[in-house]
DNA sequence: GTGAAAGCGCTAACAG
DNA sequence: CTGTTAGCGCTTTCAC
């Protein structure tokens, strides 16, 4: 019944470009069924014939090509690593870490820039569905519910890697935590005076849980919260003016906990352009634990996260939850942040 | 003649999985290739139609599978970028501006990094080649011809972006202009005895062209050439003891132009932490022009990249390569470095 | 143990 | 303008 098409003639043109797994079983006597079975090692294959295959895969130069497999299986193995600022060498980090991790697990990582905005954030993941990745990182999320129903709509394994959020599988430090111990840390020094500063590039929730763990620390010593919003560069050179303000006169705020690192390290800049000293005049306190904040010019007091550890536990989630489906319930860690004293932060003025 | 196979049958289980280009063609009374035509607006299709298509592929959510296409085109619309290391805001940096300028020419980027690892690079850019890119992008390239002739085997385009190789296209800034740069200006300060220092995450062709450049410049002048190897953390933690000894004594240098701007920010750090001091007892220029060297605690002379362009016009040519293939003859741009003059040189001990 | 056949979801000639 | 027919290179039942 079955008619034969005409000879399906294994290589065509012998020598024009990539050789397939048809040229190797060709070569190698034997049917593509078989020569797939050798190159994944899959099961039942006598010695003699794989070492002939293997041998003409060698001599082809034979490479299979992900591109069918991934047709075939129905998805890349690619996971996308979704990040606000890769100019943030906490995130740069982040991703080196769950690059590395992926790779061991057999994963290409592709990763996406936002600039923290979330209308890249969606066209970067339509783009990363497109291309049939088997799950999303997302470091910095801007909190889309829409994004994440979508993505559970196609049953995309996603999790939130430093940054909590209450509706998906995450791996972050607490952040509430970790601005408490900023608090109590200053307050312990005698500072009463405490402000809050927060940038562009820092989303939505994580600002949230932040300073609300500065705030409830705050209102646990009757204190009176104050927000400073700096947009500004490591070196300190936008939004010093504003600033200035904030740390002179009767009122001036004694002590500043940030919302990342590199926004304190900004700050001290700032702030010492506008000729105010820092421990002296003012304290700061960072978070996040960039190595750069140990340097003994800056010796920043931060909150450090422990990233390694976070982006090692979010890259295993985020893969299991690839290979076992299914699997319900959310997976939320959530990771102790310690407070490292360095010299940024000192008792206020008035209390020496 | 033609029999007719069973019946196609548009969508069996319906319901199950992601609506595919059948689908699509099912609900809208038309064929496959029609609707392909309107998905790539490619075309001869009449509006009725387009309007007809464009709704069910809106009513099914359908998005086209872009494993499908890959495996059809024989490439995904990916390109590799290689990295040695990720850590290094520097790198991150051209990364950030590479990974833009790519998804805005239509490719998603693959980040691999390989910690300086040469046998990393090879593994990495196998699974790229795997996985089909179109193109790779190489920061920092271990110089490994071998490699560049596997890639040029398959037709694969390769730039190499900041980092020289005269067997491959390339962007890169002038590395020997740049060093030829610092050491005049620790020149006209008034130094001599000037060393060179290198680390490991430094590639080999990056450290002879820099180290050349130093050099040449050193025997312009009629002085003698040092070397200092140094592994630095940025905040200077390893390494301080070697280098206690050369800033120190009779001999001792007056001033060091490194590799990178990372190891002379961690070269600040060992140095002060050995009791010396920048820029009173030893001068230090760096090179990459990092912005954290723009922060007033840190004030890093430095020779800085044009980085932001040197990464665009590497995903310009690599993507010109990728779309028009067989232009002949190597593309090497050499960008010109810019010597930043800030607080961390001054005249040697002597001179004052 | 090995092979034949049937697709994965799409694009690409050609016909009409 | 639209449809038909072949694959892209691999994995996968299911026979042998």
């Amino acid at each position: 019944v079955t008619r034969r098409r005409s000879p399906p003639e294994p290589s065509p043109g012998w020598a024009s470009s990539r050789p397939t797994i048809q040229d190797v079983a060709a070569l190698s006597n034997v049917s593509k069924t078989t020569v797939s079975n050798v190159i994944r090692d899959s099961g039942r294959v006598s010695d003699a014939t794989r070492r002939r295959v293997l041998d003409a895969v060698e001599t082809l130069g034979f490479r299979p090509s992900g591109l069918a497999r991934n047709l075939v299986s129905r998805h890349a193995t690619t996971i996308g690593v979704v990040v606000g600022d890769l100019s943030n060498t906490f995130y740069a980090e982040l991703v080196r870490v769950i690059e590395r991790g992926a790779s061991r697990l057999g994963y290409t990582t592709m990763v996406c820039n936002t600039d923290g905005h979330p209308e890249l954030e969606t066209a970067r993941i339509e783009t990363l569905l497109e291309q049939g990745v088997s799950g999303i990182a997302m470091l910095q999320f801007s909190g889309d519910g829409a994004l994440l129903d979508e993505l559970a709509a196609v049953r995309l394994p996603v999790v939130v890697v430093s940054c909590w959020d209450d509706r998906a599988d995450c791996v972050a430090v607490d952040d509430v935590a970790g601005m408490q111990l900023a608090v109590e840390h200053l307050f312990e020094l005698g500072h009463e005076r405490i402000a809050y500063a927060t940038g562009p590039l820092v989303e939505d929730a994580t600002h949230a849980a932040r300073f609300s763990g500065y705030r409830e620390a705050m209102v646990l010593h009757g204190l009176q919260t104050r927000l400073v919003d700096a947009a500004l560069a490591p070196d300190g050179v936008a939004g010093a003016a504003p600033l200035a303000d904030a740390v002179r006169g009767e009122d001036a705020v004694t002590a500043i906990v940030t919302a990342n690192d590199l926004m304190a390290i900004g700050l001290i800049a700032a702030l010492e352009r506008s000729g105010a000293r820092v421990p002296d005049d003012v304290s700061i306190v960072g978070f996040d634990g960039i190595s750069l904040g140990a340097h003994s010019r800056i010796s920043l007091t931060t909150i450090a996260q422990p990233s390694a550890r976070m982006a090692q536990q979010g890259v295993e989630l985020l893969v299991r939850r690839i290979t076992s489906p299914g699997e319900p319930g959310l997976q939320q860690v959530r990771l102790d942040p310690e407070l490292i004293r360095r010299g940024s932060t000192a008792p206020p003025p008035g209390a020496r």
